[in-house]
This record gives C-alpha cells, structure tokens and sequence, in this order.
DNA sequence: ACTCGTGTTAGCTG
DNA sequence: TCAGCTAACACGAG
C-alpha cells in the first residue's frame, strides 16, 4: 500500500506516458472515489484538454491542464491519491501499458473491472486507469496542496528540526503528520525510528536535539533506499514486523503495540523510552 | 463470522 | 483557536 516511494512510481508513470494526450472522457462515476464532486463535474471539467505535467509532495499527485481549442487559458489542477491501495495504469496507442503505485494486486492476481475507480480516455485509444480496490483513493479538482508539509525526501535538517520542536505528540505520531512532514507512512515511520533507535512512543518535547538529527537522517536513509529498492515494504525491519520477529541487528524480540492510532513494531532492546 | 489494515479526515476534547 | 486523539470511511485479505 502506497506510501512516497509507490507514489513515485505512479507519478513516474504519468509523466512517462500520460501527458500531453488530449482527452475525450472521464469515467468519474465513483461518487466517494470523486468526492466532493458530483458524477459528470470532472468529466465536464477535463474533456478537450490534456495533462501537462505531472507532479509529487509526499503521498498527492497532481497534473496541471492544458486550455481548450475554445479558451486558451489553462484548466484546473488534477488531483490523485492512491489512498491504501491505489494504482495507476497508463495505456498508451499501442496498448502497452506502464504502471506504478500499490504493487499488490490481489490475493490471486486479478484485476476485477469494477475496481477501475476512475478512467481518463484519450484521442489515441489509451487511458489512465486509477484501480483500487479498497476505495479508499481520492481524485479531486484544484487539491490543497499547501496543506502539506515538506516533502520527506527534500526536507533540510532545520526544517525538520522545526517540525520537532513543537507540541508534546509522539514522535510517530508526528512522522505520520502530513502536515508537518510529507510522504512517511505507517512502515516507513517504523523504519526509521528502528534505523534510529528512537521509541515510537518517544515525545517530541523529550528528544535531545542530537536524537532528531539522527532520525532526520534515518528518514531520508529509509525513503532513499525504499524508492531505489521498490517500495516502504523492502525496509530492513519490514521482514520482522510480525509476532515473533526479531531485531535484525541485535536479535531481541521485537514488541508490538498501538501509536499514534497505527499499528507499530519496534525492537524491545533498543527502542526503549 | 470476525479482525486487521503500508491512508485520510471529520469531529470531539481539553 | 488549536494540538492531539478517535472513530469512521470502504472493502479485501487472512
């Protein structure tokens, strides 16, 4: 399920394939998929223009729009979330498709039509298809963006120190924060807090300033190397995050318990308060 | 039948 | 008003 790293690929996606193909409908029938628009509002909003970059902060894409032949001036922005299982296939002329985002398709594989939450058609006979089964994935006209934090792959360690500095939430909780910092979801927060050896369970009023450094540099260390390896699931610790498991470094049981709303793992040894 | 979940957000509380 | 927490959302997987 989508955190930055599959998002990336989905974006990646897009802007290979998807731009500057003029479109002839939208399949915006998924009424939750599109809300708050009504059925027929994107459609209305998108048919004759086509995509003309696609773009990234954290776990949001958006696609800027081109004018139409009747109004030059650009059209609205595209937002598109993957939400828990989003995925995005781009079929191009020749019907070769490129793809990106959740990289589980289904307990057996299959690609049931009805999980296709959103479909833009162009002019040449290819599409961009949003399939997600748990529905749970968002398109929206003009997204707010500027409610996001920084993006974690670019976040400068003062950035981060200042998303550090406030408030008394949990240090998990206020990873998983994308208002304060964008991109780290469930696996990678528990990633980075294990490369770091800070407790989940930590509040940010009680790090000493050498402890956010050293996570500051363990989140870019774990988004860095799940986009080069393929996902938040490829993380060191991933592969132990269930009961019995054990840290991969020091070989002690790992815990399990529940922070900031999510389920978290970390090691009992060296993830201590 | 029943629980869990790699995400977001409306609504409540202090 | 705001930070922080909880429940709800939809629905497949185990």
């Amino acid at each position: 399920m989508p955190e930055l790293p599959e998002v990336e690929t989905a974006r990646s996606a897009i802007a290979a394939a998807a731009l500057n193909r003029r479109i002839v409908d939208v399949d915006d029938h998924d009424s939750y998929e599109c809300r708050p628009h009504l059925p027929g509002e994107i459609r209305r909003a998108l048919v004759g223009r086509t995509l003309t970059s696609a773009n990234r902060r954290g776990k949001s894409m958006w696609c800027a729009t081109s004018g139409t032949d009747h109004a030059a001036a650009p059209g609205p922005i595209l937002g598109l979330h993957l939400g828990m299982a989003g995925r995005i296939f781009v079929v191009r002329a020749d019907s070769t498709i490129v793809e990106g985002g959740d990289p589980i398709v289904g307990s057996h594989g299959e690609l049931k039509p009805e999980w296709d939450r959103f479909t833009l058609f162009f002019a040449d006979g290819g599409s961009l298809r949003l399939f997600d089964k748990r529905r749970l994935g968002r398109v929206r006209l003009n997204p707010p963006i500027e409610r996001l934090g920084p993006d974690a792959l670019e976040i400068s360690a003062a950035q981060f120190r200042s998303l550090m500095r406030s408030g008394t939430a949990q240090v998990k909780a206020r990873l998983l924060d994308q208002t304060a910092l964008a991109g780290v979801g469930n696996l990678l927060a528990d990633e980075a807090l294990w490369q770091a050896r800070l407790s989940p369970a930590k509040r940010v009023d009680q790090l000493q300033p050498a402890e956010v450094d050293r996570l500051h540099r363990a989140v870019r260390r774990a988004v860095n190397a799940a986009v080069a390896n393929g996902g938040a699931h490829t993380g060191r610790m991933i592969s132990e995050r269930h009961p019995g498991g054990h840290c991969p470094r020091c070989h002690a049981e790992m815990r399990h318990g529940t922070v900031g709303g999510r389920s978290t793992w970390w090691c009992s040894a060296e993830q201590s308060l």
